[in-house]
DNA sequence: CCGTATTTGTTCGTATGTATT
DNA sequence: CAATACATACGAACAAATACG
């Protein structure tokens, strides 16, 4: 007895709404379905008319649907949505972190040039808050959007709503990732297949075989950049270990990664370099060395990613990729331009690949002399 | 009987709903008035509680009235622009550079928390694209504006944007710095007058008494900061010097602070450290000083001012005051939601001034020992 | 055009739950 | 604790608009 009570919680009237909502937004009713007649939801509900009417009335004025006199309900041709709002949303996964603030810039630039503003909203790398993000834009006035996957390594949750935003011809890029199944979408990211491919290859041709591997395992680029070490380590002939891999996931990001290493270290796992997913990581990766008993890059080598501010602390200068930023930002905003001069069928490639470059520091050593 | 049919068009709730709606915008009903309670006005009207509640429900779904459980329903602080969109605007002079991700991160996190989003603007510190953002901003959806003002040591031109902010009942927040004779609207603020004093007077007790200072002069908080900086050297006895000040513009940042401090220096003007109006600067000066031969602190005291990520670099740690980057960006918006949730006449200290910290690095020496 | 069934719109009555004073 | 006030829920009835044979 005091179990159901504590379940019953829910509202009758806002489950029956809420039912309702999802049946419109993921599609299941489109514009201009009629809804089940009030007496019908009542008897399928179980629920008396008053309180379809109420969940009905909450509907009807957000907007979702309209009631005719004698005829029935109907889902609404959704929403009175302004086509010349010149607002462009820009959904990251983090705001102030790391590159996150100069790619922003970068929109910002070419969007502001053009007259436009930024809807700024970020997810925290959840997928469920990246659906709460598309649900309260798919509401607001807004042109386009620019958008960073969350968990882009996991099929997407929510492609209903992405399917919404292609009924509703609000175009949309996808930056830094995409979800599998939507690479025909306009995207701009970066080979990172390639830049995990490149510095690995660097850390071998300074002479070191023993390389271990920290990847961030929810996101495409982890995933890619892993497989280009890969590449790199079977085209010199290294045996891939993937014990020597370790894979941590955003929420872990401020212990798991440095304790694996630490772990790694003081247990003489024998390793001469550490490939790093990022910048950010490999900072920590430094620091979980140093701690260790180890020094870097005397020691042991260690690559970034990204070439962040973070690539340059404490007179140490990571080697890294260069992350274009700014560019990146700039060049997702010119398409998504494109996109809403021309309307969604772009001619042009809308698939923007930025080649990876190395910049050197002096996190590694060579190792080639030592031997 | 067809007679009576006519009139009887009026329907009860229409009727009742109408009547409240005459006495809150004829001022018989005031903002915050108590109405009659449901159960008062079924009995007065001689219509049943139900209908009560559906004519209340219109009235606060517009946005009239509000109800609170077990206490009454209330006039609201008639009218919020009418507009429900959940949007706010953030204007800050930079977007990416500094301390401002910081800042808007925290005022992201208060918004999103009660379902706002944040339309960004910068205006690279320049009072036309100032002007230009409220514009723009005037022909949007919004509910607010938090806004750090550009050059804010100038009178500001634009007034009367603002006045039409006020006059559609649109509420802004100030955040670190304000406008000349704008000191009563709602704002957020370091005590910048303190952190300048406090940190010459750290310099003073440790035994400098050349002091130069930096200051930035388009904005009210270089003012402030330059003020504290002339008190605390006036309480110490020492005499105030206007050549040893430079003053500079934030677009000549680039080149002249550097120039100037790195010309006062080899010209062998007798220094022994530096007040810097922020750390972006200092570590400019820090440059300057090194490129004239100067060792910073050996020879000469260098502080900042934000303690932002920049104050520790290179294995230098800056002494610098602290500033709340998100907490500011936090307090600006929880500001922000007061206003307008109780309208703009909120009884409330709508002034928020931060108190400075000191924090200390190891870019100062003492010399008070060395003499 | 009429009549009937369906569907939404409006009103009344009642009961129970929960927050505030 | 009791009294008050809003919140949710159900049942019933009639009105008005619409659809359809």
């Amino acid at each position: 007895m005091p179990n159901q009570e504590i379940v019953q919680k829910e509202l009758k009237y806002v489950k029956l709404m809420e039912d309702l909502k999802e049946k419109i937004l993921s599609g299941t009713l489109k514009a201009g379905d009629k809804l089940p007649s009030e007496n019908e939801l009542s008897m399928s509900y179980q629920v008396s008319r008053q309180t379809v009417r109420k969940a009905l009335s909450i509907l009807e004025n957000a907007g979702y649907i309209y009631a005719e006199h004698g005829r029935g309900t109907f889902c609404s041709e959704l929403v009175h949505h302004n086509r010349n709002s010149r607002n462009i949303a820009v959904v990251t996964t983090y705001l102030s972190d790391y590159i996150f603030p100069r790619v922003i810039k970068g929109i910002d630039t070419v969007l502001t040039r053009e007259g436009y503003s930024i809807i700024l909203k970020n997810t925290g790398n959840s997928r469920s808050q990246e659906a709460r993000c598309l649900e309260e834009l798919l509401q607001k006035d807004i042109e386009g959007i620019i958008i960073e996957p969350s968990k882009s390594q996991i099929y997407c949750r929510h492609m209903n709503l992405y399917q919404k935003l292609e009924e509703y011809n609000i175009p949309y890029v996808f930056i830094q990732g995409c979800f599998a199944r939507m690479n025909d979408r306009p995207q701009v990211l970066m080979n990172d297949y390639k830049g995990g491919y490149l510095i690995t290859k660097y850390l071998i041709e300074k002479g070191h075989n023993k390389i271990t591997g920290v990847f961030k395992s929810d996101d495409i680029q982890g995933q890619n950049r892993h497989k280009g070490y890969v590449a790199a380590l079977q085209e010199a002939g290294i045996s891939y270990d993937p014990d020597r891999v370790i894979w941590y996931y955003t929420e872990d990001r401020k212990v798991h990664p440095y304790e694996s290493i630490y772990h790694m270290a003081i247990s003489r796992y024998p390793m001469d370099a550490v490939v790093c997913y990022n910048d950010q990581i490999a900072m920590k990766v430094i620091q979980a060395l140093n701690d260790a008993g180890y020094k870097v890059p005397e020691d042991i080598s260690v690559t970034g990613y990204d070439n962040s501010y973070m690539a340059n602390i404490n007179g140490m200068k990571l080697t890294s990729i260069i992350h274009p930023q700014e560019k990146l930002g700039e060049m997702a905003a010119e398409l998504m331009l494109k996109l809403i001069q021309n309307g969604i069928e772009l001619k042009e490639e809308k698939k923007i690949l930025i080649e990876p470059e190395i910049i050197e520091g002096n996190s590694c050593m060579d190792r080639k002399n030592n031997l």
